[in-house]
DNA sequence: TCTCCTCGAGATCT
DNA sequence: CTCGAGGAGA
């Protein structure tokens, strides 16, 4: 008897698994990721039966809101995900499909999560995957418009890249031994929140004693580097070649070699670089800029410029990627494309 | 100089 | 998802 509602179950599951709805990630509405240290916040765990919010179900959430850093409310349950839990959840999280079968389904659960959560800032290890989680469950249960999780969020992860570096992984597991957190614990969502608040803590205190702490809160960019400091490494200056003693600008991205490695074979050859379009431009040379948004006409600015300049009488080459190679190699110029 | 773009590589979530 | 490299534009 017992066997036949396993079956029958399963069957309805495999049913079920094909009407799943799957939600295209960028049409998902939510907050940022932020980096700082806010004393009020709920700190987030879902334990699922896997790892695709598509496909895979919720059985266990905890949702811990803290207030001035200190505990204010916890809120924990089981998820009846009305489908067998795998083997490796359960070894992993010892959730036992036996010990679910009489908690509540996701729906049921739902209203009182979004409540809980509120408008707070929400905390977690990797939080983008609990809260895709929360955001699909949001739509499938209740279709779009009516719950959204879309608070901002702090991800433990990216705050331990910047304050403990070197680590050998950035695991929860990890951060937490790092910094001297008990991670002998089970693999649950409660005992996960707690691991994720106590070492949120102890990375704000590591942070405040930083003296660089402002500088590795703010978002990198990357450093470029800049045509002119470009220095020839080679002695084939070849005083014949058109890009001699010329001064040569690239726009859009070229197919076949970085950049940098571009502006180092004209300097070699003798030549200049420089970042913009002046009256000292010899070639401009065409990448591809299909890619870039903000170029509604399909000219650069500097293709662009450099057009102006050319009618106003300026003796400046516009040249596509292939003739700038052509030119290279007419010349005998050794240059390797990997 | 600063902000915002694309894209590829790499890591963590269960 | 994040970061870094590379790039455009104000």
């Amino acid at each position: 008897m017992m066997m036949c509602l396993i079956i029958i179950k399963r069957k309805g599951l495999y049913v079920n698994m094909g009407y799943r709805k799957k939600i295209k990630c960028e049409n998902r509405k939510k907050g940022k990721s932020i980096l700082a240290f806010p004393s009020d916040y709920v700190v987030l765990d879902i334990k699922t039966t896997g790892f695709d919010p598509c496909w895979d179900e919720i059985i266990e959430i905890c949702c811990n809101r803290y207030i001035n850093n200190n505990l204010d409310q916890i809120m924990t349950t089981f998820v009846n995900p009305d489908k067998p839990i795998p083997d490796h959840i359960t070894q992993l999280t010892q959730i036992t499909g036996q010990m679910v079968m009489e908690s509540p389904k996701i729906k049921d659960v739902l209203p009182e999560i979004n409540k809980f959560i509120g408008d707070s800032i929400v905390l977690g290890q990797c939080v983008y995957y609990d809260i895709n989680f929360l955001h699909d469950a949001y739509i499938y249960e209740f279709g779009e418009g009516i719950y959204s999780i879309e608070n901002d969020y702090i991800d433990l992860i990216r705050i331990a890249h910047r304050f403990l570096p070197d680590l050998p992984n950035y695991s929860l597991a990890m951060i937490a031994a790092s910094i001297g957190v008990n991670i002998s614990g089970i693999y649950r969502a409660t005992f996960g929140c707690d691991m994720t608040h106590l070492s949120y803590q102890k990375c704000k205190e590591i942070a405040n004693n930083n003296p660089n702490k402002e500088e590795l809160l703010k978002n990198k960019y990357s450093k470029k580097t800049k045509a002119c400091d470009i220095v020839r490494n080679s002695d084939q200056v070849n005083e014949f070649h058109p890009f001699y003693d010329a001064t040569c600008v690239f726009t859009g991205k070229l197919e076949k070699m970085i950049r940098k490695k571009a502006m180092q074979i004209v300097v070699n050859i003798g030549g200049y670089c420089n970042d913009t379009i002046t009256r000292e431009t010899d070639y401009l040379i065409l990448g591809d800029y299909d890619y870039c948004k903000t170029i509604i006409d399909g000219k650069s600015s500097k293709y662009k410029k450099a057009e102006d300049l050319k009618i106003k009488g300026q003796d400046i080459e516009i040249i596509s990627e292939s003739v700038f190679y052509d030119m290279i190699h007419e010349y005998q110029y050794p240059f390797v494309i990997d």
